[in-house]
DNA sequence: AATACGGGGGA
DNA sequence: TCCCCAGTATT
């Protein structure tokens, strides 16, 4: 049996019933392909139906205001994913009447579909015979053919895309991609995969090797990078609070969030009312409370947010203020709707 | 070619 | 802690 035809046999006998596995519809293809990018399964999974639920149709997103996809997102990460799903909605139904193109070509070129996803797409709704490579792809072949080419080099990932393609079965595509990024999924996992009892053991070079741990080779980690944030609570009299949107680049682009004022290190309260004083744009305050005495560390893949919250009350009532009962409907990272969610009025 | 971009889960 | 997750866009 060729190594395709075990991959697609292990398949049939060990596969998920995931609900993306019972459409070929694109529009529910593309929203599962999306939200799984560096996500796994079960954390995208209730995203994906609220999703449906809230969006049934890509019209339906579409129309959609980017704030509520935006809040459906809320806790996914990777936001440039719901502001690019957003957009590529739009672009369906402008540019394509609704129906998604049906070549890799035409999808590569929606807004944040790149290799990986346009073959998916293409693959698993249209058979078109495009291997997929991802995570799972890199480990399963890397092992399984004794590969040491780091996979987030160029030469890498120009290696791998073409074995995947030499070694890809082109008669059930669909299948075969699922099947084998389900097979690095659960049986060939990245840590203690259970060879012994592994149906593709036998033709296993890096297991013959004893290179299993080894495999697959990545290039060098991330470095982190230490931030200092002081978010300002600000409160009248009518429990209105201020929220701001970030823009620009960055973390969290078109999120809101709490006044933010980032420092270079942990603050003194005198400097941080110093800072405050010069901010012409905050209205004037009565008292000033530190919310955490302990800094909480929120930590993303490239910084560690050393958070603090101060708890300020505004002379006024403020202009432009939200209530504070409507904060919780506003798209906000997770660092800020876990303090919502712990902070009394 | 390198880096930024989130958050969560498992060892 | 560290690594990884159905990767993509930008520099």
């Amino acid at each position: 049996m060729s190594f395709s035809q075990k991959i697609l046999k292990w398949y049939g006998q060990n596969k998920r019933e995931l609900p993306w596995r019972a459409t070929k519809d694109p529009y529910k293809i593309w929203l599962s392909e999306i939200m799984l990018q560096q996500t796994r399964v079960a954390q995208g999974m209730p995203y994906y139906h609220k999703f449906l639920e809230a969006f049934p149709t890509v019209y339906d997103l579409a129309n959609a205001k980017e704030e509520k996809v935006l809040k459906l997102w809320q806790g996914l990460g990777y936001y440039s994913r719901a502001r690019n799903l957003h957009a590529t909605a739009k672009i369906v139904i402008d540019k394509y009447e609704g129906k998604f193109p049906s070549t890799y070509k035409e999808l590569k070129g929606l807004k944040g579909v790149g290799d990986y996803t346009a073959s998916a797409i293409a693959s698993i709704c249209f058979n078109v015979p495009e291997p997929v490579v991802d995570g799972n792809v890199y480990r399963v072949l890397s092992r399984y053919f004794g590969v040491d080419l780091p996979i987030n080099s160029p030469k890498g990932v120009q290696y791998f895309k073409q074995l995947a393609r030499d070694v890809m079965n082109t008669e059930n595509i669909r299948d075969y991609n699922q099947g084998i990024m389900e097979f690095g999924a659960i049986q060939c996992a990245p840590k203690k995969p259970y060879c012994l009892l592994c149906p593709l053991n036998d033709g296993c070079v890096a297991l013959k090797e004893n290179k299993i741990g080894g495999l697959p080779v990545k290039l060098k980690k991330t470095k982190v990078k230490d931030r200092y944030f002081n978010y300002l609570v600000i409160l009248d009299k009518d429990k209105c609070t201020l929220l701001e949107q970030r823009h620009g680049k960055g973390i969290w682009q078109n999120l809101y969030q709490f006044p933010l004022l980032e420092s270079e290190y942990v603050l003194e309260i005198d400097e941080l009312q110093e800072q405050i004083a010069q901010q012409s744009a905050l209205p004037s305050l009565q008292t000033i409370k530190l919310f955490n005495e302990k800094e909480i560390v929120h930590k993303l893949s490239h910084q560690n947010l050393h958070t603090r919250f101060w708890i300020l009350e505004a002379r006024d009532a403020i202009k432009d203020g939200i209530s504070w009962e409507q904060v919780h409907t506003f798209p906000v990272p997770v660092l800020i709707a876990e303090f919502i969610k712990i902070f009394k009025i």
